[in-house]
DNA sequence: TGAGGAAGTTACGTGGAGGATACTATTGCG
DNA sequence: CGCAATAGTATCCTCCACGTAACTTCCTCA
């Protein structure tokens, strides 16, 4: 479990711990995965289809991969008839809602304030 | 000032709020720009390319103005000769810092756990 | 016999973020 | 005049993150 070095990263294009995070949740829907399994629990991949109505049944793979990958996401593969796979936060996983959930309420206050002054829009 | 509305930022493609934090710091460099701004304060466009040398001065500049137009970061022209222009955090910028503070807290705990542990094991 | 669901994989294409390099405006200085 | 310093523009190009669509495997059920 040691020397696992990531390759998906890369390393010399960090200036500093902060681009880090940012490489690991930069995904375009890392952010959404992350939140609905850390404020749901576990969920399958279909769930997880449903509660993302856009992305694609490949970038969810995808994404979830490289999640894995990156040790933020679990998962776990149970070989019945139909397949079905769970996929659930690991504890590098949970340490990441408090940043996301700072992130969630910058961004809203900062929503309310510059940009959505004139229509009234919100997101789930 | 009020329907100053973002074209920048493709806000059908937002699910959340979060993802808006995101698109605000998701620059190749625009981390690292607000980090020097916050700790070390108003900087000139010649400091922050000395401070951030891989930068190239398309980028600092592309890059500076993006967060300007999201009024992250106020630009301060001096008519002189030669020119001089100071860079600093508006409020929004500085309102940022936590959140960038949290994200280097987290990344450097990831990186060293699970990164960078080839050579030094580490304790718990 | 074949439709259908779960969880993918493979092949292929494109836009746009990011990069390399050269050019500009201004003016005081030697 | 030629040059240096500052803060940029102006082009052109490359690459990969993301997307679209089709195919796969395994089983069950009608």
């Amino acid at each position: 479990m040691a020397s696992e070095v990531k390759e998906r990263i890369d390393l010399q294009a960090i200036n500093c711990e902060k681009e880090l995070t940012l490489a690991v949740i930069g995904g375009k829907w890392k952010l959404i995965i992350l939140w609905h399994l850390g404020l749901e629990g576990t969920k399958r991949f279909s769930e997880l289809k449903k509660l993302i109505p856009n992305i694609t049944q490949k970038m969810l793979t995808n994404q979830l991969r490289e999640l894995e990958e990156d040790l933020l996401v679990h998962r776990e593969v149970y070989r019945e008839v139909p397949p079905k796979v769970e996929y659930s936060l690991t504890a590098y996983g949970e340490s990441l809602t408090p940043v996301l959930r700072m992130m969630y309420d910058w961004g809203k206050k900062y929503g309310e304030e510059v940009i959505w002054k004139t229509s009234g829009q919100e997101a789930n």
